[in-house]
DNA sequence: GACATAAGTAACAATTTTGATTACATTTAC
DNA sequence: GTAAATGTAATCAAAATTGTTACTTATGTC
């Protein structure tokens, strides 16, 4: 194991968002307690989603974080691509041993896997919206 | 980040074995060589893919690892499931705060998200198999 | 049968990641 | 000016992963 639920918890913070009555912003505190975490763990997300463009803070009284998108726009792929760096496989992280053949063609021979499967993933997370999400609130 | 290497290392191991002289055993010594890493390691690895039914081991001198079943038939999913546990995204561990209506519906809304992601790398990968890495191993 | 070599596995240590928390500067509405 | 909010650095704690040692069991070779 070693799933990562970042993306799990973005999709969930942006749902909230879009779910909020007349796109009010919602604060990292009342986030927090949504997703059952610290607050600065929700700013720290929702930092990584405002750099990409998909969501907005203003501070001070009465701030907090609002869509910078329509929900129906805003893509599991774009919310994947965010968060994630989009590494759903990574390869082997110690160094290809030089005396061994078989270990120096390893990376090469595994890109096309990587590739692949990063392109099913994208094309999967590109057909699913923020908007689907929250229909599936009700 | 954190994206998992143990499937990377897994297709290494099952290639290597693929692509060794007339499938002689290879040992986990000269495995962990190649993947650069300590022979326990691989052992612990090896130790999944044999619950599998992919490779087999045999014990004493000269022993070491070999395929169950020829490289041709071994599909990278097959190796993703033994290793992995085939789960590629989580949802958030936290558990739902009650008092929240997004929180409690949360996990439900997002099963068809991650069920999708899982058949889209599941589709993926029974496409390319370990014989097809031993081939760009030349 | 003795010996050398290899897997299986438990126990433990070291390292890396992740998540939570505290603290404080900055921003903004009232 | 004050209260409430984000932004972010620093620190801490917890968990997961990886590496290592050590020992037991299995097996081929002499």
């Amino acid at each position: 194991m070693a799933a990562n639920s970042r993306f799990a918890v973005a999709a969930h913070l942006l749902a909230a968002l879009a779910h909020a009555k007349g796109g009010e912003p919602q604060c990292s505190k009342y986030l927090a307690s949504s997703v059952n975490t610290n607050p600065v763990v929700v700013r720290r997300i929702m930092a990584d989603l405002i750099k990409a463009g998909l969501a907005r803070a203003t501070a001070g009284k009465h701030g907090g974080f609002v869509l910078a998108q329509p929900a129906a726009h805003i893509s599991l792929w774009d919310v994947m691509k965010a968060v994630d760096g989009c590494t759903v496989f990574a390869l082997n992280p110690n160094p290809a041993n030089p005396a061994c053949p078989v270990s120096v063609k390893m990376a090469k021979a595994l890109r096309p896997v990587l590739d692949q499967v990063h392109n099913s993933v994208e094309r999967s997370l590109r057909g699913q919206r923020v908007q689907d999400l929250v229909a599936r609130l009700a």
